[in-house]
DNA sequence: ATATCTGCAAAGACTTTGCATGAGA
DNA sequence: TCTCATGCAAAGTCTTTGCAGATAT
């Protein structure tokens, strides 16, 4: 099926098939929205947005494909403080996306930064090394955030 | 009050006065139980424990006094992707205390390292230092996790 | 053809809120 | 004394589950 533009392949259909998983609309249509955003999107954010392409896609779909797709590692789940989950797609095919956040325990705003993400790259390389070895753990992923008060909030 | 131990006054009752927060049974209570684990406690596993004291302490009090604490940044919130917050008391008086997590994303498990912190505190500092300034972003502080299969999971 | 996926409704789990009583300063 | 804190019960919110019908391969 052709997705309307022509830049080919989706890159993560071979992702599905890979793991023994079918490609349906509502899949396909969940990455497209998140994809296509840079924005931290709650399993309701997601919902209305696919709900506007394919209006019969429910609500119950988004989470469990939210799921499987972080348990395949193409999206990322944050935790934001404010009782809901957040997504962002993790990092496209070879790393670029590489973001950290920013949180106002405040007002709930999320800041992405990119800086500093060379040498913290560096730093968590040597880290994952080290405590792969100590515990014998397989790390996949790392979280960094920072918390405080932004601009807005730093003034009243 | 005493509290059976020739330590002195708790450290923290300044931290309530000076915000204007009573000190009361409860809140007495709740600190305690947490400065004498190194465990990462839910609000019922905080219930529970202080329940054995005094009985007559709800679930509700438990869940508003460790809002508060948060807060008032004695006691930070964790977030290990079961569904329930977990809470540790922050750092002491003095920064002792400070450590991270390993979180097995198959089992749940988590460990906390204390392992490279220093390599750590230090490209902390300097980051925060760089995105304070770039975003007026007043940072009080940070969380790192690392995701991944912990011993056991590895070889299933 | 058939095992997987979806949507709806209902249930589940954790957390928050309302309100009258009780306690700290 | 007078405001702040507590406890119980009820409500709220996000998320998960059960199941029959629909779909991808």
């Amino acid at each position: 099926m052709p997705r309307g533009n022509g830049t080919g392949p989706p890159w993560w259909h071979g992702r599905f098939r890979g793991g023994g998983y079918r490609m349906t609309i509502p899949r396909e249509t969940i990455v497209n929205v998140l994809s296509k955003t840079s924005k931290h999107l709650s399993a309701e954010d997601v919902y209305m947005a696919v709900h506007k392409i394919h209006s019969n896609i429910g609500l119950t779909t988004v989470y469990r494909t939210l799921e499987l797709l972080v348990q395949m590692g193409l999206v990322f789940k944050f935790d934001f403080g404010d009782g809901r989950a957040r997504y962002e797609l993790s990092e496209g095919p070879k790393g670029e996306r590489h973001h950290h956040h920013l949180v106002c325990t405040s007002c709930g705003r999320v800041i992405d930064y990119t800086d500093f993400i060379d040498e913290e790259i560096e730093l968590l390389n040597q880290t994952e090394k080290g405590l792969s070895k100590k515990y014998n753990f397989n790390i996949t992923s790392h979280l960094i955030q920072f918390y405080g008060q932004c601009n807005g909030c730093n003034l009243k």
